[in-house]
Formats: C-alpha cells, structure tokens, sequence
DNA sequence: ATGAAAGCGCTAACAA
DNA sequence: TTGTTAGCGCTTTCAT
C-alpha cells in the first residue's frame, strides 16, 4: 500500500515497549527468561507495529535460514506426468510449514543445471535439502551427498547400499519390493497360474524392487513372462503385445505402474481378451486420474505419497534439531519404507 | 565433508588477490569499473577458495533476496489432481533461474493458511510472487495484492475488472473463451446441431470463461444443453447422464476440462452410443495421462501451461527490474492471454 | 532478569 | 579506479 514504507525494526519495538533490543528479541524468540508483564509489553508492541524479523539480518548471526530445499531432477521425463510430485510436495510442504520452515523448490533439466544446485546447495542458503532421484545413475544425488548439507531422499538412491565406500544416504521410500509381492500374491490367489510381468524403466531403483517383488512370488516362473516396459503407456502397449505373441495362454498381468497398465488394458481389449475374465491386470501407484479412468477400473497398489513426503520432511527436519541442539548424534535418522496397500476395483 | 568448516568471506578473497573488501565486492557483482589485471585476480582468489556470496549478508543491505514466492491456493481441490501446476511450476522455475532468483514454494490448505502467507509475504522476504487463485471467491488474491507485494496472478483472478474499485491485478491466462469457442465451431463443422456443453466448476473463471466461448458460438442453443459439471469425472458423468436423459438427441459434447470428458465418455459407452460416430465429445485441457488413454482418444483444446508459467514469471521478473533500476514505469507490465490449439484425436 | 555492545558478511557512499 | 568506512537488523555474550 504506502510507497516503501520501511518496515519496522526490533530496535522500533523496543522503544515502544520501553525495553532494550536484547528483551525485545527474547520475546520474539520465545521469551524465555524474561519477565510476564514485559514479555506482555513486547507482544502488545509487536503487535501494535505489525512488527515481523527479518531473516536476512536473522540469519546472518544464527547462520540458519529456515529453509528447505527440494530437489527434483529432470522434470522432463516422467516428473509432473502425473501427480505424484505435486502429492510428494504438499506432505513436505505441510510438514515445513508446521516447522515455520520454508521451501525451496529446485528443479534441474539435466546435466547443465547439476553444477547450479551443487554451488546453490553448497552455498549454504538453505538448512538441509530433500532430493528426488530417479536415475541410477543420475550423478547429482551423490554430487549433494558430498556437498555437506544435511539431506533425505526420496525413493532408494541406487547406490550407498555398500556398493560403493560412500556412507549410505538417508532416504523415505514405499514398499515396492512388498507391494508388488502383494500385487502377485493377490493374482496367485485369484487363480491365475500364467502370471506375468510388465517391468519399468529398470535404471529405476523402483521399478527394479518391483521387478524383485515380482520374483519372490513366481521364483520359478517362466522367464518369457517378464517383459521390459518403461513406465509409459506406450511401453505397456508394447510389452503387451510382445506378452500375447510370446505366450498366449498368459492369464494374468502385474504392469509396473498404472500408466503402463493402462497401456496393457487396451492392448488386451484390442486383442479380444476380457479383463479380468481372461486376463487379471494390476497397476501400481494408485495414479487416481488413470486408475479410476480405464476400462475396467484398475485394481492396483498403493503408495502413501503425501506421506512419503512428509516423513521426508519430519526425518530431516529432526536431524536439524538435533545438530542445532548439539546432542550428540544418538542416533541417526535411519530409512523409512512405507507400506502399500492393495485397492481392489475391477481389473482383478 | 569438512565438519563445519565456515566459508571463505569476501574479506578472506579480498586478502588473497591483494585488493579492499569493496574491489572483492564490485568483482563479484560484475566488475564494472575495476582494471581488467584486478578483475582477474580477485576472480582468481574466488575460483581458489570456493567462495560463495552469503545472501543473508547481501540481502540485509539490498533489500533484495533475489527470491520469488509462488503461492498454490488449496491443493485439495483440483491442484495436483493433474499435471498443472507442474507444468506451471516448471515453467516459472525456468525462468527464474535463468535470472538467478530463488522458487519460494507456498502451499495453503484453505483459510488457516491465509494469514501465514499474508505475513510471509508483507515480511518481505521475497521480492515478488506468483499466484494461483482458482476460486472466485477465494479472499487470498486480494489480500496479497493489498500487501504491496509485487504480484503477477496465474488465471484471470475473480474480481478487478472494474467490479470493485481496486486496482486491477496483472495476471496471465489461456484464452479458455477463444479455445471453447475452437472447440464448439469444431463440433459445428463437423455437421452437429445438438451441440451440449457440461461445465466446469463455475466458481472458477476458468469454467465461466469456457460456458461463455461456448454461448458465443451457440447463442441460440437449447437452455437444456448447458449442464452444470464440476471438472471432475464423477461430475462429467453425472452431467452426461442428465443430458441424455433431457436431450436423447444430443449429438456432440463440449466439456469444460478432459476429466469430465473422460467421465461423460464412460456413461456414453453404458448408454450404448457410440463416440463420436452418434456423439462426438471434446474436453479441455490436454491433459496428456487422461486424453490420451480415453476411449476413443479424447479431442481436446491444448493450453501451454509451462508457457504460462513462464510467462508469469517473465513478467513479474520485467516489474521488478524496472522498481530496481527506478525507471519510473514507463509501462506496467499487462495482462497476457495465451492461445490454445485444438488436437485432434478420436473424440471428435 | 535486563541492558550494553560487539559483531555476522556484505554493499554503497564517500574520499582519495 | 581503488580504498575507507558506515551501517543493514538481528542475536548473543558479558556485565550489571
């Protein structure tokens, strides 16, 4: 509203509330060890001048900024193809905001932008970073793993399992290995016998615990019923189509995904084969606008993705805590694999 | 790796390349007025110990955090229901980084939040924001734009069209009434006369922007062809329902967004017409997860939404620049409607 | 329990 | 062109 009318400075209120700035700040952080009827004198003037810090000047003397950096690589791909970072977004958002944290959203195109967050996250403007990896062999995880910010994963990074000599990362993840299993067992006990496969892009940590889910339940299953996807419904369409000329008498399917299942539904409904009469389809995800949309509804796994990104949040959140408060490492934040859920509608 | 180790400062590169703290300063920022032979040591010194302006430090005395906020009102709703609001983020976060400003994330779950944003963002920690107001009645937008922050609006806000005395807000949208009426003259030339239309959730400009396209081109159409959706596929087929039960001559749907298409597409098929040889059916939106996997494959009228976003924050970016370099606006930025194109597919 | 004072790291007058 | 210096607004010892 008025031209630049600089706001008002602790120093303001202080004077109004007739203290000095050191009483003036106590309150406002908290107000400990300061008497009530001051502490009350302050408040009322922080009120009256509609006083808020300023965290520039805040974090040049406590060097933290309460904030918070997401980084998500290489949006191109399959990011923002569906809801799921936008879900992931909200659960850490709601979780800074309960921690007056704020959220720096860094999103990279590849290679070039690399260089740009490392120097960003180096550079120290942010307390701690949450980082969405997709790619096995995507260097940037491992690139901020170096950088000295505290950091949570999102989704298993494909390597610190000791693979490497690295310290492993911390990371949030679902239960792909468990769902799937789950998704199998449920075909399994369904009946179906010639149970097969739809992979995803397996540079995936996801779609490789998926594809080893699948194995613990059909050890012995006959290799031709794995087929590769990648995610997409083209994929899916593809693997499909391969799956029918390899082995036609196959009677059920677990796709990878939603989007490839919606793929393999079409293929299938091309194909003459009724679903789930003939053929049993599940999904993973639970990717509402797909899985609510195909003919039949998809039956599929479940994965709590606003809360994968919460716990994200909470676990660094607290490992921030815990350095500011000086403890003593009791314990590391260790990883969190959340539980899927099998939701059942008309594919099987 | 290095526990703690506190960066280099601009003391420590003036020291090393043998210059005064504010040679260091004019170098980092530019270098304009310094001999070419300093210029190059001081960069020297930089490169040598990996030195990182602190942005707190630099703020306190610019007044700039080169830091954009873009608040997302109510996710509930429809946000993150689809690919939006990534697409516009990722749009904004191109630009932004090409300018080397900083993606503050606010995200608001409905009325509580309202105040939160309202202080963060008159607490002037960011030089500008973008924002989302999707409901007409939504009190948000007006508030921030009465905070004095510079602010460029993502859809046509409710209200500043001379409704009320307030200055009009800056805002960039697709052309919804131009691509309804595409839509519409499409359905038209493809001989249909019963031309319906199932709206959006008309709380939303977008929603009215697209009913009015449609009368534009049907202004003499049957009352009863116009039923109230709401953007949701339950919506679509609800509304498709009571429109064949109304008008069983119905030969050609317009529905305000591709979800509520996908959901009329579903009753159309459980009624037995056929799509689109009895009824043809365009959405809106191209929301690729859902047109491309309806069956039929959905016609649809394709927005630019990461060109919108871009565009937000190119134009909020100009405002800002021209504040700093104290032209007196010679122009303020204005309002932009971006086109949209109609994609043929098998709907229509 | 409160206040006085010393900076945090940087930019921007102003001098030289 | 370069250096000197005075803060930006805040937290935090250290006295009192």
């Amino acid at each position: 509203m008025t031209e630049t009318v600089s706001r008002p400075t602790l120093e303001a209120v202080a004077a109004r509330a007739g203290v000095s700035r050191a009483t003036a700040s106590r309150v406002v952080n908290g107000g400990d060890g300061v008497r009530e009827p001051l502490v009350e004198r302050v408040r009322q003037a922080v009120e009256e001048l509609g006083y808020v810090p300023n965290q520039a000047a805040r974090s040049l003397v406590t060097r933290r900024h309460d904030a918070v950096a997401v980084v998500i690589a290489e949006p191109e791909t399959r990011v923002f193809a569906d809801p799921f970072f936008g879900l992931q977004l909200r659960g850490i958002s709601k979780e800074l905001t309960a921690h007056d944290s704020q959220l720096v959203l860094l999103l990279t195109e590849g290679r070039d932008d690399h260089a740009r967050v490392g120097r960003y996250l180096a550079g120290g403007h942010v307390d701690g970073a949450l980082v969405f990896s997709l790619h096995l062999d995507d260097p940037l995880p491992e690139l901020i793993h170096g950088a000295g910010v505290p950091t949570v994963f999102g989704g298993r990074p494909g390597w610190g399992d000791g693979t490497r000599d690295t310290a492993a990362p911390v990371y949030v993840d679902s239960d792909n290995r468990g769902g799937a299993r789950a998704a199998v067992r449920h075909l399994v006990a369904l009946g179906r016998t010639r149970v097969a496969h739809i992979t995803g892009a397996l540079d995936q940590t996801s779609a490789v615990d998926r594809l080893d889910g699948f194995r613990d339940v059909m050890a012995d299953a006959d290799p031709r019923l794995v087929v590769e996807g990648d995610f997409t419904p083209a994929g899916g369409e593809r693997a499909m189509r391969e799956l029918l000329d390899r082995c036609p008498d196959v009677d059920a399917v677990f796709a990878a995904n939603d989007l490839s299942a919606a793929g393999a539904l079409r293929v299938l409904r091309e194909r003459g084969r009724r679903v789930p009469d003939d053929v049993a389809v599940i999904g993973f995800d639970d990717m509402l606008p797909v899985a609510e949309q195909t003919d039949p509804p998809l039956t599929t796994v479940r994965q709590d993705i606003e809360e994968m990104g919460r716990l994200m949040a909470r676990l660094l959140l607290r490992d921030l805590d815990r350095r500011t408060a000086k403890e003593r490492a009791v314990r590391g934040p260790s990883d969190v694999v959340l539980p899927t859920t099998l939701v059942r509608r008309a594919s099987a």
